[in-house]
DNA sequence: TGTACAGTGGAAAACGATTTCATTGCGGCT
DNA sequence: AGCCGCAATGAAATCGTTTTCCACTGTACA
């Protein structure tokens, strides 16, 4: 038994003590225009008076929703989804939702755990960092239909049809490119995301053209494949500096993991920009911070979220959402990490 | 209306075709041992055959029981909350419950509103980060038995009588202090946490004890008021820099208060170590990639979040604690950014 | 005068599980 | 043989709302 006590009313008590019947009562609470102005004040006192408060519980069984929608994230220390969670609750609040959080440790067997929440019916709808689509699809019908409501934030899916938040990773990757190449930058490093997610292949993508494009030719020893972790920046540089012909210049796909490569540099004793330019990916608050202030690719984290909430409750509600699928805009923000390429 | 389209059967379908009670169905599923084992077989062959999920909801109202927690944090922005977050999803999924996240931004209105949840019966239970109550109490009555489930984890409520799962900041303050001393700065100058959080108070306690007991005066316009946060960090190095009386280390209350106060430094051309020793408090993962790598006063986070959601739920389940209250160990890490104080 | 209709409000059926209480049958014991 | 106890099961009550009907009133209109 908990240790809760409260003296609780159910509905019955206020109808019976304000003399009228639980239909009137929930009118009452729920769709005022639809009960007298007398008898709405009359209960609504009673309301007062008692104290009562509704169990939203019984209200999610018979209504078959619960009010709560689900987000599903690899890894909640990245500093990465702390605006990206708090935009997407605060939208939830606003439109009268809460917000259940599961860190899944990018692990296939916990994503589907929690994605069965839906189909148990405690939460409504779900917003996933995840490209792995939780749901068994069946071919031969139109996506849309087989899904529960939710949305694909920032690491999307291959499927067509999945509504998604996101950014445009293969532009990210080349205009981080394109801003060290104009640089003078030659001979450039990369250090990579998990391998595996599409916003590491993409922006990798996007790097390639950008260096096709200027016809520099690229060695591809100078790619490390990191998984978006600082420690991976770090093994990353010390990899690749141990080499005989030595970059110029970092590209890293995450800010974290430019965190991780500027301490590297550091122990090692290589001045940012002067020797070595360190370029970082997502704009998370801390990137003003580090020594030097670090170049990056800023994705609207907040903006972000409040789509994908947005997005995903208008799912649930049946309201038509204007688009399925937005793209947000990036921006390259220049600090001091990056600079010419020193002539040696 | 949604868009979800999954054929629906409920327990009675299944009892049905099984061609037993709906009784039985619920206690084949959750009573394995209460029911045959030829029956169980049949049931949950049925329960398989017919891909059956149950209703989680219908469960909860009919147990009185969410089996939800909630968690209430200022600010999720802040690394600080990551681990322990994470450490009470996983506790949390374990026994059986989802956690619900709340950013509050240290607004009491949205925090009581938040602890209506509780009220209406959508979670069972509040792990709280406020130090602010949110429940009226009846000064006569015992308080446990006003209270719904909930810890105070990390930052304390004053009432005695909640449980609490977080670390001495007297001792935190003294032991920081303390190694500074050691090292012989004598000018500390500190940077606060909220002035009127109580944990920033105690270090500040703590601060004034070890002072007081090594004999340093303490120049009281060495004291600048933050609020944990990195900018605070900035704007008090750069309010006390520009004193003619400059310190020898800042004693910073946070670790993201000692991120912002070394980039100031930086900024403003002095050394660290060299110049100036800082220490922050938190031992945020961050903090050993710094440039320098930070010394600070490392909580341990996870184990934070560990007791406060194993705490909550032996109280929510009826379970007796094996203690109310636990203040887990501190541990002074020391890195490159203090170091003795410079003979000028 | 009769009919239609809008505005109220009530009774009772959902929602879908769990749990209580009663019943059955069987084995063991005297 | 008779009785007790226990294991296995079912029928029905229950959790506390929302919602669907339906009934009733009074007014407007032909």
């Amino acid at each position: 038994m908990s240790t809760s006590q409260f003296k609780h009313f159910a509905m019955g008590d206020i109808a019976k003590k304000a003399g009228v019947s639980m239909a009137t009562v929930s009118r009452a609470l729920n769709n005022p225009d639809r009960v007298s102005e007398t008898t709405r004040k009359l209960v609504l006192q009673v309301v007062e008076e008692l104290g009562y408060i509704p169990n939203r519980l019984a209200a999610s069984l018979r209504q078959g929703r619960s009010r709560h929608i689900a987000i599903m994230l690899p890894d909640i220390t990245n500093p990465y989804f702390a605006p990206v969670v708090r935009a997407i609750e605060q939208v939830a609040m606003g439109r009268g939702y809460s917000v259940i959080l599961k860190d899944t440790q990018d692990d296939p067997a916990l994503e589907r755990s929690f994605t069965d929440m839906v189909k148990t019916r405690q939460v409504d709808g779900i917003i996933t960092n995840s490209q792995r689509l939780p749901f068994d699809l069946d071919p031969k019908l139109p996506v849309l239909q087989q899904l529960p409501p939710m949305v694909n934030a920032s690491e999307f899916c291959e499927l067509d049809g999945i509504p998604k938040v996101g950014v445009d990773n293969v532009a990210i990757g080349r205009d981080a490119t394109e801003h060290l190449l104009s640089l003078g930058h030659r001979r450039i490093a990369v250090i990579t995301g998990t391998p595996h997610i599409l916003s590491s292949q993409q922006r990798e993508q996007g790097f390639r053209q950008a260096m096709q494009a200027a016809a520099v030719p690229f060695d591809e020893k100078m790619l490390y494949p990191g998984d978006y972790s600082c420690e991976s920046g770090i093994a990353g540089v010390k990899h690749i500096m141990q080499m005989k012909i030595r970059p110029t210049a970092f590209f890293c796909f995450g800010d974290l993991v430019a965190v991780g490569a500027l301490h590297a540099l550091r122990e090692l004793g290589y001045l940012v920009p002067q020797d070595i330019s360190v370029i970082g990916v997502d704009g998370i608050a801390l990137s003003q911070y580090t020594a030097p202030p670090l170049t990056t690719v800023a994705q609207p984290l907040q903006q972000l979220g409040e789509h994908s909430a947005r997005l995903l409750i208008d799912l649930i509600e049946g309201q038509i959402p204007e688009q399925l699928v937005h793209i947000l805009p990036h921006q390259l923000v220049v600090r001091a990490s990056t600079g010419p390429v020193s002539v040696v």
